[in-house]
This record gives C-alpha cells, structure tokens and sequence, in this order.
RNA sequence: GGCGCCAUCGUCUAGUGGCCUAGGACGUCGCCCUCUCACGGCGAAGAUCGAGGGUUCGAAUCCCUCUGGCGCUACCA
C-alpha cells in the first residue's frame, strides 16, 4: 500500500524567497490537504557557489508568513529526514555506486575548458550543444587508472543511445522524447556534491513523495529523472506541470521586470491572504467566476485537472485591487493594527528615527523628512536625478546596471558604498553624481537622510523596487 | 539552431460539439452617489476564440498544417 499521497517543494536557498515558490507551495499544499496526504519542505542546497546562509530562514519566514504550512520539513523534522540535501550526501554517494556498478553512468574527466569548447564548436557548426560522450567511450581500465590517480571527475547518466523515454504528465498527457535529444547529464559534480537531477530523484524515492507537483521549466528534464527511476529500479512518481508565472512580456518572472521577492510583498503591504489569492487565481483551477475565496475554500473548490496551462502573467494591478479588497474588508482595529505592524511597526521606526532626529526642528517635521521610509512610489523629477552633464539614455544605462549591482550586493553599509563607488568609476561618473540619482530613486528628493543609512533601513526588495520603477517609468516616458 | 510545452478581450479567466450574435473579473472610459478623493452602484468600449485547412447538419470546443509565444538546451536549480 505506497498510495498514500506525499508532495514536497525544494526550494533552493539562493537568495530572498520567490514567488513562484510561493505559487508551487500553495498548489503542493492544497494538493496535499486534499487528498489527506502530507506535505514536505526539502532544501535543496546542493550549490555551493550560490548559496547564501540567511535564505533558508527566510524561505521558512515568507511561507509561514503566508500561512503555507508543512508537514515535514527541516524546522519541524519528520520521519524522513534529514530535509537538508547538504545532509544526505552519503546517499547520493550510494546512489552513484550503483548507477556505476549497473552501467547507468560512468566517470568523466573532461575539464571545463574542453567543454566549453566543444560547446563552442557545436555551436558554431550548428549543432545542438551536448556532451560528446568523450569520456563515455574511454575503456574501463583507462577510466580506472585516471579515478585511481585522483583526477578530478564528474559522474555522467549515460543515457540510452537507442529508443525514448515516455512519460505522462497528469495534465498534458503522454510526453516523448527522444534518446539522442537527452544530454548525458552531470549528477555528481567535481565537487562532490549531487545535482539537481540526482539528488531530486533520490529523495523523491527515499521520501516517498507520490506525486510530484512543479513548475513547467522541468518538463525538458524529466526524460532524465525517469531514467533514474527506472536505473534504480524505483517507482516513477505522477508529474505536475504547473504553468510558468510570467513577467507582463509573458517571459518567465523575472527579478530584472517584476517584485518576486515575498520580502518585497510583505514589506509592501500586501496581506498574506490576499497573495494566497491571487496565486490561487493563476492559471484557473477554481470554480467559475470565484474570485476571491480563503485557503480552506480554496481547499475545497480546487481542481487540479481545471489548470489552464497557458502562463498566466503575474498582473501586479490585479492583485493591488484584490488586496485593496482585503484591506477594506477588515474591521477598524485590525486594520489599526496591520498598520501598526507593517508600516509603523516599532523594529522600522526605531531605525528610522535617529536619522531624523539629526535634523529634525519641530517634531511636526518627523513625516516631512521620513516621508520615503512610508510611502509606496516616489518620484523625483529629472531636474533631481539627471546630473547636469549627463544625458538621459545614458543615466538610463547606468541605471539598469545600478538594479544589477544592487541586487548582487550584501545589505551592508561598507559593501554597498563600495558597490556605487565602483559602479561610477566604470562609469567615470563622480560619486556625487552617481549618489544623488540613487538619493532621487530612493527618496524622491535631493535633501535627505544620509542615503546608505536610508537604504538600508528601506531594505533590499523594496529598494530595488524603487530602482526598478523608475527605469519603468523613464522607459514609459521616453516612448 | 535542436527538443518540448502552450495558444479565448491589453491582463486573469468561463466555456469540454448546438444554450456563444463568446460570460465574469482587473485595467480603461462614462454616469450616479458625493464638500474632494477613494469606496460603492450602473453602463460602455474591448476577442472575426492566433491563421489556414478539414471532420460534422452544426466547432472556441475534435483532427491536420502553419504561425506565434514560452521553456529547456550548465559541474544552477
């Protein structure tokens, strides 16, 4: 009897959490409470390069937040546990052995640099970029001595050179693809650590996750899960597909077009229920005509086979009228309230304050200075923001690298100076120069509380919010 | 480029062969309410159902082709 339904979302701690992660996590959830099964929080912090220490803790915060709750998980533990996959590598270990010893995968030693070239010259022979089974074709005592010499090495899936693997997504049907159009996929990297591929596969299995529900980006991959599966011997779970949430372009959301950090959402202003909404609206799945419900109603009016499959566009106006709609329907005190902790919450006003007491004549005077730490959208005139030898395209430039600097910097005084310092001299703008058109962005206006300070209390999401609604709104302008 | 997925108003969607001269919601516009704004109420504009072929007495709904969009194409997930 391995019937009972078990779901699982595998957030990756890379940065702020997202929405689409949110979006994923609800429909898991509500799949979950459905059915009577259970609903698992796996991280999946198997790249080094990209992890980032405080986003667990903050994936844990944002969901919670939204009241998406689950069963097993890391902060709660669980049966099958450990929910961290930086704490199971001795099974993926396990795992490689027996694909090795079964002839599912085998050792390869090609260094980067021949990679990227052969990438290089497929491409520009028009061919579709894939390993060349170099290292796939070595013989076994070749590829024994260079393991035995400690060369560096990754561990390849060696995909059948014959046939295709099928496989059903509940909501589309029979999926196909053909052998030679599945790339021999790394699933132990040089450094020891499983990748997604593997590591997925193997605690799918391990978990005994029934059915798994997850964005439509995976459909192209799961040729190579399936082979896992069947390499192993285990169980092939259902597959999900869920649409992809997309940017106003319908490209997949994006940082660099819309707010995806749920930080940004909460620091914003939006009520927790209503995003629970709104995401609840995306891509269909309730009854007709049902626009606003709860997540119990959701729990209960749901279905998964009403998906539409198009990627619904993640409209920003929609959801500001459906929280509008939240806000207005709360009574006065919880209103006050939400209020108190949101906007004039005591952590935010502390910070802000000694800021302003600097300056400050008459008290009276507090909201004229700190007006920016509570207002939704500011906008400083060009006068403000275009330096006087400057034009406009190329403040629009430096602007568009300013959002990229920005969101890849550490929320820290000294690292953020540095940021701007080192973005104006590749821009041989002055510091002054480059500081006033964030001052503008920021705050709205050419006098204000010192920036850095001023950034920092803001915080990062809606900071970037701000970075990015000007280049909107100049972009706008322009046209 | 290759492979895959998708395709109804600008956007979210209803619609699963006749009830569709395609319904609702956001947004837009107008009117009403009103000291203003917002809310609320009412109304309007807005989709030859991506295109072209079939199947059928009948197609947004089924089939085919094309086109378009998106995703994947990493020792990222």
């Amino acid at each position: 009897m391995a019937s009972s339904v078990r779901v699982r979302i595998a957030p990756s701690p890379t940065g702020d959490p997202h929405v689409g992660t949110a979006y994923i996590a609800l429909l898991n959830l509500i799949f979950a409470r459905q059915r009577g099964g259970k609903f698992v929080l796996r991280i999946e912090d198997t790249d080094r390069t990209r992890f980032v220490a405080s986003s667990e803790q903050m994936i844990f915060d944002a969901l919670h937040w939204l009241g998406l709750d689950w069963d097993e998980g890391p902060d709660v533990g669980g049966p099958f546990g450990p929910y961290r996959q930086s704490e199971r590598t001795a099974l993926y270990s396990a795992a490689v052995e027996r694909l090795l010893a079964g002839g599912h995968a085998y050792r390869c030693f090609c260094t980067t640099e021949r990679l990227d070239e052969m990438r290089r010259l497929q491409i520009a022979s028009k061919l579709p970029p894939r390993y060349d089974r170099h290292c796939r074709n070595l013989d076994v005592a070749q590829s024994a001595s260079l393991h035995a010499a400690g060369t560096a090495h990754t561990v390849r899936l060696a995909v059948p050179v014959d046939g295709a693997t099928t496989f059903r997504d509940e909501l589309r049907g029979e999926i196909t693809f053909d052998h030679n159009n599945v790339d021999d996929q790394v699933l132990l990297k040089s450094d020891g650590f499983p990748t997604y591929h593997l590591a997925n596969v193997v605690d799918d299995h391990e978990m005994q996750i029934s059915d798994v529900i997850r964005a439509e980006e995976w459909i192209s991959s799961t040729p190579k899960h399936v082979l896992l599966y069947k390499a192993f011997g285990w169980e092939v779970p259902r597959f999900w597909h869920m649409p992809l949430l997309r940017n106003t372009d319908k490209s997949k959301i994006s940082k660099r077009k819309n707010p995806v950090s749920l930080i940004y959402y909460r620091q914003a202003g939006f009520l927790p229920a209503a995003l629970v909404n709104f995401l609840g609206l995306m891509g269909g799945g309730m009854p007709a005509d049902v626009e606003k419900f709860t997540l119990p109603e959701m729990q209960a009016g749901f279905q998964f086979e009403r998906i539409s499959l198009g990627g619904p566009v993640f409209d920003l106006e929609k959801l500001k009228w459906l929280n509008g709609l939240y806000l207005r329907g709360l009574s006065p005190d919880t209103f006050l309230d939400t209020v108190r902790t949101v906007v004039l919450d005591d952590a935010y006003l502390r910070a802000i304050a000694p800021l302003i007491q600097e300056r400050i004549e008459t008290l009276a005077q507090f909201m004229n200075l700190a007006d920016f730490f509570f207002m939704d959208e500011v906008v400083a005139p060009p006068e403000v923001y275009l330096p006087k030898k400057r034009t406009l395209p190329e403040t629009l430039k430096l602007g568009g690298e300013l959002l990229a600097v920005l969101e890849a910097a550490d929320w820290e005084h000294a690292a953020l100076e540095k940021t701007l310092r080192d973005l104006a001299t590749a821009h041989t703008w002055s510091a002054k120069e480059l500081f006033m058109l964030v001052r503008a962005i920021i705050t709205g206006k050419s006098a204000s509380p010192p920036l850095l300070e001023s950034m920092l209390v803001l915080g990062k999401a809606r900071s970037l919010d701000r970075v990015r609604r000007f280049l909107e709104r100049e972009k706008a302008r322009r046209e």
